[in-house]
DNA sequence: CGTTTTTCCGTAAACGTTTACGAGAACACA
DNA sequence: TGTGTTCTCGTAAACGTTTACGGAAAAACG
């Protein structure tokens, strides 16, 4: 059933290196042998092998995205990332590249998986999501240079890779401003606890827009937990003890702001009623939850593609020949007005 | 940076085929050999190149995962499918095998991919979701003679292969039951108009246990449109306008029913007071839903590992030596109640 | 000590490609 | 006709493994 460059070959009484250059659309052969070969390897349905053509060229033509399930948290499946990879895959298919998903247990940081990756030379680049203030992946990947692209910013590496990422900080003062404009001083911020990047940059936002309105920050007004539903409903009530509790909360997540929904309401707290409740990045649960949360959503399949491409520019054996490099690109977040604020 | 076998062998004074050996754990090799063997990959940071192995065993060591998205709808993205890839991936892991995605666009049926994924030997085995009564994937798998196994049944192939489904005849009887338990008579039943295979095993245990109940089925309850939420917003309404309008009604699709809740919202229904909502397949959006929907919740990561094991048994290179394999297995949905009926 | 068995290892082919190199034929040009 | 150029193709090596085969050395056995 699998016909190979040999059986072209000899179907057509030609050798095996004409029939390759045919197919790869070299200068170097008579166009009408290469009619010959293309209409043979139509009927012969012939497709080259991968792994043949990978160990030759040293290259896999295939990029692996790592995908780290929230720590803690199964239930709650990141219905983020999965517009992102319809996005990327479209466009890395286009290129001919496959997509390996390598997941982690969740929490593990999987450092070990991708050395594996790297070392066993699985994937032409890898593509790093959820990056940290200072990743130790981003350091790895630079010094034993292997190519890769991150989703998120990061201060680790020589700042020599892609990458695209999302204006948290300015989600964060937009956040600000439409809270202010709707009267609200006392505004509270949760964030995660990890060194997630969009964390810092959430707050620095959120910090610099608050200084803006002449509002002092309090720190009492400001929490980290857990990333998921669980770190939301146990760090929310601490904002809510305050001596002048908050009229506001903005959280840096949607599963940490439906925990804390949860937490308001076991105090009676109803948002969108009694507390305008707004969250960085939406998903269909701010939109189904009730009250619909206010949210601001990222255009993460177009992300996706763009990620892709970036990649792909990135990589020697598929870089075409054109230009710079794309480098870095922050794209915006627009805001879903709903019922929570 | 990247050291061969052939570094290793020149490194230590032996052979590459020693090497090879020592490293594989054949039996012909001096245990004094093998241990230095071991030790100078270690200490050389060898580890194998994939291409080469798969090039010579004839195997990828990865699957393809054929993913698809729902038709039409791009912004809701398959949280039904998270859990279940990492429960997928980390067996695959424990076996050394990665995984590959493989997305279409939302809609595609992707069998142009399913047979470029097959023909260039990109995967060893692929994994179908999605499965339609009568699926032209199957057939063409089993006709090729390709590994494959399926998350849900068919009607299609020579039922050789190992399959993975849950009970969705015995869900729908379960919640016909339960609704009827609770006084209904008049139970609708809105499902997926695709001939996708869940969609009839749902309606055959629904009609079943409305005959048990002495419940005559009235196909002016049954509807059908697109497996989103256009589609349960678009097809709820066509239920209510019966001359004896249901008071319960089933989703077989988390999507459907937070569209066939927004069409009841706007007729001034409420789900949970006016109308009882249960729908088959629980996602997060059921539980963050207001009101809360009662749904039916299938165990995701597990059947994650499960179908993963049971396709690397059909893989004659991963197969072990032990017995017969696994071929197919239904798994139960778990009731989860909650406000809406 | 001679014969047989076992242990261990090297040789080389093979997997399916791509590509550097060189050579023959055809052609152009003087 | 002689020389140089262009087209086109075959040859063979290389990518990094695994493994069938055979042989030398060591061990076992009488």
């Amino acid at each position: 059933m699998a016909s190979s460059i040999h059986d072209l070959a000899r179907h057509l009484n030609i050798s095996i290196g004409t029939v390759s250059r045919a197919l790869n659309g070299r200068a170097d052969v008579n166009a009408d042998t290469r009619k010959r070969v293309l209409e043979a390897a139509r009927t012969l349905n012939y497709s080259p092998n991968q792994s043949g053509r990978s160990l030759r060229q040293g290259a896999t033509h295939s990029i692996a995205f790592m995908l780290q399930p929230h720590p803690g948290d199964q239930q709650y499946g990141e219905p983020f990332f999965i517009p992102f990879l319809i996005g990327l895959q479209a466009r890395l298919a286009e290129s001919g590249l496959d997509l390996i998903v390598v997941m982690g247990a969740p929490g593990d940081y999987q450092q070990e998986r991708l050395r594996r990756v790297v070392e066993t030379r699985r994937a032409d680049a890898v593509l790093l999501a959820w990056t940290r203030r200072e990743d130790e992946r981003i350091d790895y990947l630079t010094q034993v240079g292997f190519p890769f692209a991150t989703l998120g910013r990061s201060r680790s590496g020589a700042k020599s890779y892609p990458s695209l990422d999302l204006d948290f900080e300015k989600a964060g003062a937009d956040a600000v401003d439409r809270l202010v404009a709707r009267g609200h001083r006392r505004i509270a911020a949760i964030r995660p606890s990890l060194d997630l990047n969009f964390g810092y940059l959430f707050l620095a936002g959120y910090r610099k827009a608050l200084r803006r309105h002449g509002i002092e920050v309090d720190p009492e007004l400001i929490a980290s937990g857990f990333i998921n539903e669980a770190g939301g409903y146990e760090v929310t009530p601490r904002v809510m003890r305050s001596k002048d509790p908050p009229t506001a909360i903005i959280f840096n997540n949607d599963a940490m702001a439906l925990g804390g929904c949860k937490a308001l309401a076991e105090m009676g707290i109803r948002p969108g009623h009694d507390m305008a409740v707004t969250v960085i990045v939406d998903t269909p649960l701010c939109r189904y939850f009730s009250p619909a949360l206010t949210a601001f959503r990222p255009a993460l399949e177009p992300m996706g593609q763009r990620l892709a491409e970036m990649l792909l520019a990135s990589i020697p054996a598929f870089a075409g020949p054109e230009g710079p490099r794309i480098m870095r690109e922050v794209w915006p977040l627009e805001l879903v007005a709903r019922d929570s604020d």
